[in-house]
RNA sequence: GCCGAUGUAGCUCAGGGGCAGAGCAGGCGAUUUGUAAUCGUCAGGUCGGGGGUUCAAUUCCCUCCAUCGGCACCA
């Protein structure tokens, strides 16, 4: 017998009899790791703890606290829940059932047109439990594609993936189909499925999981194909980890903007109005407006002109721009007047904003013109699709379009990026990585060269920024391609927020033009943008990034003044006073309750400072600060000092709670 | 739009064929408080809407609406 060498991860080398599998080479490492191995790397490559090692590879030994142990973990579990529903529902059919984020899911089609209820939850994670008990190992077969269609003969979702690789349609099946090996992995005679792999030795090595949920998801994700049975589960290497992302679950939950919106009186959707139409009440309302105004300051910095539409139009002007053509589906239907006429509600600013380019006849000189609105547009979001503040059918885009010249636009638009990224740092949001979107397969105008030319000058752009670039393949708008900002939060989550649209379409459609130095007519492009995408989307972000806890800036009420009893209440209005002189908004709660419960409703109502006063500082000119997320109160503060803390945090937007991690 | 779940007071929730419940919030009164809940009292409801079964429906059935979790969609 022969003997091989292995190079472990740290560099070092190991010698193996050839035939030996990372099983082995667990076992010779040492008795603790082969009993924690789930699956090995060999050259990079996830497999089988008992495939066989070439000679002279590298080999990792995969235990579960990591992030192939987990996958391999969580798309084992994928294989017994679908085990499971085969036994429960004898003649299930099982499509695919992948390892995801956190977790897995399996898509199933019951006998019958069978749907699976909550209550069917419980006992089908019962007869995992079953099957884990039973330590059924997971035992690996290869065919060909004819073999393979035999063995599933049963199943019809797997003879499509099968003949689909077989026969070129679904190359993107090649990976659990490669070459002309079908691969299978067999769990007990009754039980087999088209994968892949690797998986775990045995069901014994799982069992830290739970199924979460049912939902209805379209067979390859097309909406014309039959709806399958969707079972979401997640499944951790450990009792404590499953825990801990329980537990992480219920504190996403709590940062929620819409429950945070409901509790801290912000906004809300009365069913009056319909879905996803929303009304902000006045601390939502501020909030709001310290956006708009803060987002209006900097434009106007940056040389936009302020502009102002009217919400309904002409169908005529959406059928020249092509919405009408493309998106009729997603707008409200169009109301039709005594002369036949008829008007739409706008889904979008751009085609009234090229309106106002043409009102007359506009000079190079001119360029580049940027014109902002807050405009307000009104989408027919399907039922459903609407989400809280995220997705909803009325919105207002901060949108501004900026026309100009071909020569201009590179500068142009890193000057426009730049402005982007500033202003998102402003709001508290740092860690962004960019998306460029191209030509939609279908769903376009315009030429190739324009396409190329506009994809170009976008992908240079954005290479400037220093920031990772993600592509997005026909992912753009129908008029042009698109970079788009994205942006993770306190808790990691990725939101796109801002786009840039590089337009050549519009111009033309709308027969847009400017004249240059030559004396002649030429044809501006359009640059579609916004910052914020939706205001209530941002406030809505901005909400859950914060938990509710929004720098002082931008709080609804951003001091509480709380006399110790009523003979401080003048003191106490007297504070506000020169607090509301200086901008600051203030209020005072009267003694009419104990001080700690006025001081438990402040700080459930997150206000960032209460100041407490009583007779030392009535005396001394000074507050108690009981700062947001701060463990202890601050005593005797001169109040000209707090006044100067406090402008100082507001004006530079800061959040000494987030900078303290609280 | 599709699949599943949920809808009881302003909010959070209990109840389950036979008089509608709690805590918080709200009104009134008392209490005068130094850093996360003072006490008392009062009021508050077509049990999401409509239809059906029943002597009797908030409860069971049907349907519509809304919300939640997904899928699809997202200019």
């Amino acid at each position: 017998m022969s003997v091989i060498e292995i190079i472990l991860p740290d560099g070092s080398t190991r010698s193996l009899e050839e035939g030996q599998s990372a099983l082995d080479l667990a076992e010779q490492i040492g008795a603790r790791l082969a009993k924690d191995a789930l699956a090995a790397t060999v050259n990079g490559e996830l497999t089988d703890l008992s495939k066989p090692l070439p000679a002279g590879a590298t080999v990792a030994i995969v235990t579960p606290a990591s992030a192939p142990g987990r996958e391999v973990l969580r798309h084992s579990t994928a294989h017994v829940l679908a085990q499971a529903v085969t036994r429960l529902w004898p003649g299930a059919h099982y499509a695919i059932g992948p390892a995801i984020t956190d977790g897995f899911y399996y898509d199933f089609s019951l006998p019958g047109g069978a749907r699976f209820s909550d209550d069917d939850l419980e006992r089908i994670e019962s007869e995992m439990r079953a099957i884990v008990t039973e330590n059924q190992p997971f035992v690996r077969e290869e065919y060909s594609y004819e073999e393979g269609l035999k063995v599933f003969s049963d199943q019809p979702f797997k003879v499509e993936i099968i003949s689909g690789v077989r026969d070129g349609a679904s190359p993107e099946d090649a990976s659990e189909v490669s070459g002309s090996v079908v691969s299978a992995y067999y769990n007990s005679p009754t039980f087999k499925d088209l994968c892949r792999g690797p998986h775990v030795p045995s069901t014994a090595r799982l069992g830290h999981f739970k199924l979460m949920r049912v939902a209805g998801a379209y067979w390859r994700g097309d909406e014309k194909r039959p709806q399958l049975q969707r079972i979401y589960g997640t499944a951790w290497e450990s009792k404590e980890a499953l825990a801990a992302h329980l537990t992480q679950l219920e504190e996403a939950e709590k940062r929620d903007h819409r429950r945070l919106g409901q509790e801290l009186d912000l906004f809300s959707f009365p069913t009056e109005l319909g879905p996803g139409l929303s009304v902000f009440h006045p601390r939502g309302g501020t909030i709001r407006r310290v956006m708009e105004e803060y987002s209006r300051a900097r434009h106007v910095a940056a040389g936009y002109e302020f502009v102002n539409t009217p919400h309904i139009t002409k169908a005529e002007l959406f059928e020249t721009s092509g919405h009408l053509h493309w998106y009729a589906d997603g707008m409200y239907p169009p109301m039709e007047l005594d002369d036949g006429q008829q008007y739409y509600l706008k889904p979008m600013n751009c085609p009234f904003h090229v309106l106002i380019f043409k009102a007359r006849q506009r000079s190079y000189r001119e360029l580049p013109l940027r014109m902002f609105e807050f405009g307000t547009v009104y989408r027919y979001e399907k039922s459903g699709a609407v989400h809280g503040l995220t997705r909803v059918r009325g919105l207002t885009q901060d949108d501004a379009h900026i026309f100009c010249t071909r020569e201009q636009m590179h500068d142009e638009l890193v000057s426009l990026l730049t402005f982007v990224l500033d202003l998102l740092r402003d709001f508290g949001l740092n860690d962004f990585y960019l998306e460029l979107s191209t030509r939609p397969a279908e769903k376009a105008v315009g030429s190739d060269e324009e396409w190329r030319e506009a994809e170009t000058t976008l992908a240079a752009v954005a290479g400037t920024a220093g920031l990772e670039l993600v592509m997005d393949h026909g992912g753009g708008a129908f008029y042009g391609p698109k970079i788009s900002v994205q942006a993770r939060d306190a808790i990691g989550r990725t939101h796109q927020l801002s786009t840039i649209q590089l337009d050549f379409q519009l111009p033309q459609r709308f027969e847009t033009s400017y004249i240059a130095p030559d004396n002649a007519r030429h044809r501006p492009i359009m640059i579609h943008r916004a910052l914020f995408g939706s205001v209530e989307r941002f406030m809505a972000i901005l909400i859950e990034h914060y938990a509710g806890n929004l720098p002082t800036w931008m709080s609804p009420e951003q001091v509480r003044v709380l006399g110790v009893r009523d003979s401080h209440d003048d003191y106490a209005y007297a504070v506000a006073g020169a607090l509301k002189s200086d901008g600051v908004r203030v209020v005072v709660e009267a003694a009419n309750e104990p001080l700690g419960a006025r001081i438990r409703r402040a700080k459930l109502e997150k206000v960032p400072y209460i100041l407490v006063v009583g007779d030392d500082d009535v005396t001394n000119a000074t507050v108690g600060i009981n700062a947001r997320g701060a463990n202890d109160p601050e005593r005797g503060v001169l109040l000209t000092d707090f006044r100067q803390r406090l402008l100082d945090e507001i004006s530079t937007h800061g959040s000494p709670e987030l900078a303290r991690g609280t």
